[in-house]
DNA sequence: TAGATTGTTAATCGATTAACAATC
DNA sequence: TAGATTGTTAATCGATTAACAATC
C-alpha cells in the first residue's frame, strides 16, 4: 500500500516542541551519544513518551527499533522539517522599546530568521539604526518588503495601528507574521498570525503568585 | 443557595485572553463607552462570544442582561483577579542578550511584574548595570532573593544552566518562574513554570513559510 | 529467540463551541 | 411584553495518553 494519502500533519503544539528537541538533540551530539531514542528524550525534557515518539514520526523516518534514531539525521531532519536551513528574511514594524529589544537580540539567525529592515513611524527614528539594523519610514515599507521578497513581518507597534500595519504586510506579499501587539488580528486564512504576549504570559506568572501569596 | 462550592477555576488559555480584553476594555474606555458587553469584546478580537463570556464570568459578577458590563468596574475586575494591583517583584538571572533586553523593557510593570535585581556568573558581567538594574554575581542570589522576598524568578541562562538556576530559585523560595531557557524546567508542583520560548514561536512561522513558498 | 524500541489505533481528557434557560 | 444579553449545561472537537502490534 502506497502512502500517498498520509498526508502527516503536525499540531501547532508540536510544532512548538520540536525547537527543544533540537536543543536537546544538539547536546547529546556534544556528548557524543551518536544514537537517541524517543525515551531518551521524553525522559530529559520530562514529557510523555508517546507523544515524542509520535512528534518524530511527523518529522522523520529514520527511527529503528532497538537503536532509536541517528542523532545528527534526526536534528538534520527536525532543521529540514522546520525549514531552518533556507534562511527566511524579516523585516519588524515599530522600533520602540519592545522593537529595539528584538533587533538587538542575535539568537534568531540560528533559527533561520533574518531581519534585513526595520520601519517606524517616527521621523526621527528612521533614520538611526539599532542592532545593527537599518530603520527606515514606514512610507518605504511596501516598495523595499516586495523588491527583497520579505515573507516574514514583525509587528511591534503599539495596540491602535497593529491591524492596520498587519494590512499593510499583507499587501506587501508577507506570508506570515510574528505579533507582539495585544490584539488578535484580522488576515487572510492563508496568512499565518503567531502572537506573541509577554502580557499574557505575564498574566499566568501574576495570577499564581497572587493565588499563593494571598492578597 | 450559597456558592462555597463555586470555585471558579480557569484554563491557562483563558487566563492568557485577559490581558487582550484588558486592552480592549481600556480602548473602551478612551471611547468614552461607559459599559461594554461580551459580544462587543468578541467582535472587536474577533473571537467567539461564548468564549469570551465564560471567560468574563469567572472573572467578574458585574455582568447585567441588555446592558454588559460596566467598562471600569470590569477592567478593576480583571486587574483585581490577575493581582495586577500588586506589584511583584521578580529577579532575572543571566544577563546576556536576551536578559539585557528583558532587563531594558519597561512594559513589564503595568502588568504588575518590577525587576528588583539581576544575577550573572559572569564577574565581569557583575557589577554593571542593564536597564537600570543592579547585575549582582550569582553568590548573592540566595542571599538577596531572601532577604527582598522575591516571587517571581526570570531564568534567561544557556540551556545547560537553566535547570541549575530553577534549582537555587526553588531553593531561595520563589513561587513562579519565566523560562526562557529551551529546556522544560522539573520543579515542585506548586511552583509555577512559565515556558516562554521564542524559537519555538519562530518554528512555526518558519514552517509555515516554508510550505507556502516552497524549498 | 528475547528484548528494546518504533509507530499506529483506540481511549481519555480538556478546551471550545453550540444550545438553551434565566434575567433585566 | 419583547428583546438583548448573561450565564449554564450539553455536544463537539482536538490533543494527549494508553494499549498494542510490528520490527530490528
Amino acid at each position: 500500500m502506497e502512502n500517498i494519502n498520509k498526508f502527516q500533519t503536525i499540531s501547532k503544539q508540536a510544532l512548538q516542541r520540536l525547537p527543544y528537541y533540537l536543543n536537546f538533540l544538539k547536546s547529546q551530539k556534544a556528548k557524543k551519544q551518536s544514537n537517541t531514542s524517543a525515551s531518551m528524550i521524553a525522559e530529559g525534557l520530562r514529557l510523555n513518551q508517546v507523544q515524542v515518539r509520535k512528534d518524530l514520526a511527523a518529522v522523520s523516518s529514520g527511527g529503528r527499533p532497538k537503536t532509536g534514531y541517528g542523532t545528527e539525521d534526526l536534528i538534520s531532519d527536525i532543521e529540514q522539517f522546520l525549514g531552518y536551513n533556507n534562511t527566511h528574511d524579516a523585516i519588524l514594524i515599530g522600533a520602540g522599546n519592545l522593537g529595539r529589544s528584538l533587533l538587538s537580540y542575535k539568537g534568531f539567525e540560528e533559527c533561520g530568521m533574518k531581519i534585513v529592515a526595520a520601519f517606524d513611524i517616527d521621523k526621527h527614528v528612521a533614520g538611526t539604526e539599532a542592532g545593527g539594523h537599518p530603520i527606515f519610514p514606514m512610507e518605504k515599507l511596501e516598495d523595499l518588503a516586495g523588491r527583497l521578497k520579505v515573507k516574514i513581518g514583525i509587528i511591534a507597534v503599539p495596540a491602535e495601528s497593529a491591524q492596520e500595519v498587519c494590512d499593510l504586510l499583507v499587501g506587501s506579499g508577507i506570508l506570515a507574521i510574528w505579533n507582539f501587539a495585544p490584539v488578535y488580528l484580522d488576515a487572510p486564512e492563508d496568512i499565518l498570525i503567531q502572537n506573541e504576549n509577554m502580557a499574557a504570559s505575564l498574566a499566568v506568572l501574576s495570577k499564581h503568585v497572587e493565588e499563593k501569596f494571598g492578597r
